[in-house]
DNA sequence: TATGAATGAGCATTCATTCAT
DNA sequence: CATGAATGAATGCTCATTCAT
């Protein structure tokens, strides 16, 4: 049934057109300072078409984050498949962070959004909690193999992951002053640099 | 004019039981799920006397913010009075994070949801900015002296901070999991741990 | 022909199909409270079916309505044919009405919600008037007949007509109650006593 | 405190205002033919005034219904002071009922919608049941009474409260046809006579 | 100084209906 | 015949803000 097939593609390609219309609108103005009808009208679609694909604003955003959050990790695993060591698989999160926050700085904001927001994100996190957690869990084993090699310290695997992760999502905090590839290219190189070997010049103990 | 003096002390009073009901109230519900209404139920108020002190929402909400900074920065100001060193003055900052995170959750997701709403974020930046700027400035001239005494790498040093601010909000990221003092207060000593030493075993064990 | 034939054939269950389900889902949920969709989901049918079959949902409404009516006073006149005495006759109304109501209380409800919606009330009753007039007029002649008879009193034909219809629909009024056939057979009876003689006790008139 | 008093004069005849306009605009229109909208044009005020005043188009019908119901059978009450007789009292019923019909058709309009419209009715009944049964109660006694002192025939007294209460609601019936007051008047005297004495010519039961 | 009352502007959502296939 | 997709038009409801008192 290749008309199956056409209809089965063409709907897809519907919903990532609403889905793009709507991350733009959503990043420019923020998800409550964006109505339904303003994506409808980026998409060049009828309001009611929007609710024909999603059910509701909420899922739309919801549908709109999975998808990044899909794809940041997926990125990273391609790269992973390349590296060839613990380490690099390490500094290529923040490499690949630097590439996708530049990339799509909008999933980055209406992550943040969704993270402040009380009422969405109780809600979220009950919807994509799994996806975060099946994704995260795969960095936790990297990094508990690392150290078990011996190439990280042994601190508390959950609460390292936790530290470079704050790394990494910052790289996103200042996205209007240096969103340009290179600029962040070379700050997720530095957080490398410096979680891996400290900011301190001298080698003793500096507690 | 006792009176007077009088008169401008409950006025203060009043402010400061405005923003708190307010802070409040944005923290649980988040700015856009709370409306003026509700804030001025919290503060045992009729709603036309928050206008009478706020010119609008969003001047209450900044103002909010406004007094947040100020306090988190005053903090780490007098914590640095007691300081013996560059060193510990820089450690204190992430444990006043700590401290000021678990102490006052909600200022920490209010700011994020600034950042996250670009209209607000506009607004927000160009009031808010100047005093941000001037309390940076001295975490930043800290930074550098470090780096002239030979004591942090000769990283750009604008970055560095950065890096280190990324970390120092990180601790805020988990607010509802592990908001108590102590759990906090533990992750501030990591995160100093690691931004100074690195996570990278090489060699000698530096803990 | 009999391949138009069976083609009629199945169109007339097709129609019947759809009218069963509109005619269930409107009870359950009311005329307002039914969209095409749910009817069209309920009778296993794409919603542009519907329209393929009735001009549109007013036209839904009121071929059921019809059909309903028209059952009704056939049911009647059914057992008119075995009826023994104009008394008799005018008993079994009240007795079918038990009956119906009980077998199809939705009809019951769908008529009383038409009745009190004004819109589909004036469209209704223009296209509804010539069939309740048609089956009204025996009625009318009924009781007529029994007062030329000297078998009812001689008030207003047609008020008294009016009055035996309040009492037989009042049956309807609390369907949820005691629907059960019984019980509203037994009501039947008890209509059909006290119209007839009355509730008073004493032999004399107490006008 | 006569300002309090003012005050509280002044909410009471914006709430009857609002009820005024949405009882004439939902009888003429129906329940769902209505919008919040036309009400307040009607009423002359903003549409958001009527939220100030009613948490619903839900509650807003409620409110009308309760009052008209509580207007009902107050009228009733206030007839059965000056009778002199039980059976003076239960010919009222249908007195007032063709009074107060003829004087406000919109109520009973509004009633019959209510009744037909599942959702509504669901709610309406949880919330109006304790008036309604208590003003019910009172007929009941009434009947009961006059039962036991061999007025009334003794049939189940409930079961004749309903028949009567269908003949009295049955006058609203046809409002759009005779509304006048002296036609329902007439009616509610016919519906007396054939409910006391029955249409019967003759004296033996013709069960 | 304090506030109850009023409202304009806006928004998410629904739904009957159409039409190309 | 049957229907999935699309949409214009409505509508209930919220809320920041104003203003007379």
């Amino acid at each position: 049934m290749p008309i199956a097939e056409r209809k089965e593609r063409e709907r897809r390609a519907r919903i990532q057109l609403i889905r793009n219309a709507a991350l733009k609108t959503f990043a420019e103005n923020g998800y409550h300072g964006t109505s339904m009808e303003r994506i409808a009208e980026n998409a060049e679609l009828g309001k009611a078409t929007l609710y024909y694909y999603f059910k509701s604003k909420d899922e739309l955003l919801l549908s709109i984050l999975e998808d990044g959050i899909r794809e940041f990790f997926d990125r990273i695993e391609r790269e992973w498949e390349t590296s060839e060591s613990l380490l690099e698989q390490i500094q290529q999160i923040a490499l690949v962070g630097a590439h996708f926050f530049a990339a799509y700085p909008n999933y980055f904001k209406l992550y943040y959004y969704l993270t402040a927001h009380p009422a969405l994100n109780r809600k979220a996190m009950r919807q994509l909690q799994p996806l975060i957690q099946e994704k995260t869990r795969r960095v936790q084993e990297l990094f508990l193999q690392a150290q078990q090699r011996g190439v990280l310290k042994p601190y508390p695997t959950d609460q390292l992951v936790e530290i470079f992760g704050a790394l990494v999502m910052g790289l996103g905090q200042f996205l209007d002053r240096d969103a340009d590839a290179r600029g962040l290219r070379e700050k997720a190189q530095l957080i490398n640099q410096i979680f891996l070997n400290g900011a301190l010049m001298q080698k003793e103990d500096n507690r």
